[in-house]
DNA sequence: TTTGTTAATGCAACTAAGTTGTATTAAATT
DNA sequence: AATTTAATACAACTTAGTTGCATTAACAAA
C-alpha cells in the first residue's frame, strides 16, 4: 500500500539488483552506497520494496538480512518460498529454483518456512 | 576440545535446559540469569557447551540466537540438521523429530541447511 | 510553470545483540 | 595446601538496526 514515489535512492538500489542478478546483504548496501545515500534511508528503502512485492528479505548464516529480487510476487502475495543457498567459502547467496517439501505436521498449522542450504557454490568448488 | 569445567554458570544453564525441554533464546537465557551470572559469561557458556556437542545453536526469526540441548551430536560430529518450528504467536521454538530432505544441487557441494518452519504450534492452535 | 501536499530523506541520537581485553576468582590437579 | 589455568565479572566497545524530527524533493493539481 501507499504512494512509492521513485526517488533516487530508489533508483540506486533497484539498479544495484538489476545489474547482478542475485541475492545482496543490507550491509553490502548501506556499505556501497555510504557516500549516495544516508543508512536509514537505505533501510526505508529496501522496507517499501518488500512490501510492494519486488524484493523479498531472509537472514543470512549470521543473521545479517540479504534482500532478492522477487519473480512471482505482489503487493497482496508473497509466494516466494523458495531456498536460499549460502557458499561457506565466498559468502554470496543465490535463489534456488526448487521446491522444499515441509512435512506434515500434526497439530500444527503451517504458515512458511525459511530454508538456508549452506555450502560451495559453483565457482568456489574448483 | 579444552577442559570443560562444571562450573556454577555452567549448572545453572544446562539445569534451565534440563528443566524445559525446548530451545531458549540467548536473549531469555542472559535475562534469566542476569542478577546470577554476568552477559559475557552466558555467551561463553553457551560457546563452550555447543563445542562440546551438548547444546546445539540456530537463528530464529528477527536473527536472534537460539540453543537447545543435542540428541545424537557429540564433540566431533554434529548431525542434529533437523527443523526448527516457531509459533508466530508465543514465538516458542521447538526441536523438529522429522527429516527433510535438501534436494541435489548440481555443480554444488552441500553440507547443510538450516531449516525454520513457521506457523501456530499445538498450544496457540485453539 | 508555479504552487501545495506529503512522501521521502538526512542527521543525530539511540537501542539491542554480541564481542574484546584484562584483572580477578575458582575449578581441578599435584 | 599449593599450584595451575580455565572461567568469570566488569567495563568498554562494535555492529546492526531503529526512532524522532526538521528539511527536501516527488508529483499532482491549478
Amino acid at each position: 500500500m501507499g504512494v512509492v514515489r521513485k526517488t533516487q535512492s530508489v533508483n540506486l538500489v533497484l539498479n544495484a539488483f538489476k545489474a547482478e542478478n542475485k541475492a545482496i546483504s543490507v550491509i553490502d548496501l548501506v556499505d556501497r552506497f555510504s557516500d549516495k545515500i544516508n543508512k536509514t534511508t537505505v533501510y526505508r528503502v529496501l522496507d517499501r520494496l518488500e512490501d510492494d512485492g519486488v524484493l523479498h528479505s531472509f537472514l543470512g548464516v549470521n543473521g545479517i538480512k540479504w534482500y532478492a529480487p522477487c519473480k512471482d510476487c505482489s503487493e497482496h502475495k508473497h509466494t516466494d518460498v523458495h531456498p536460499h543457498f549460502q557458499c561457506t567459502d565466498c559468502g554470496k547467496i543465490d535463489c534456488l529454483n526448487v521446491d522444499i517439501i515441509i512435512p506434515k505436521l500434526p497439530n500444527r498449522e503451517v504458515a512458511g518456512a525459511q530454508v538456508l542450504i549452506q555450502g560451495k557454490c559453483e565457482a568456489c568448488c574448483n
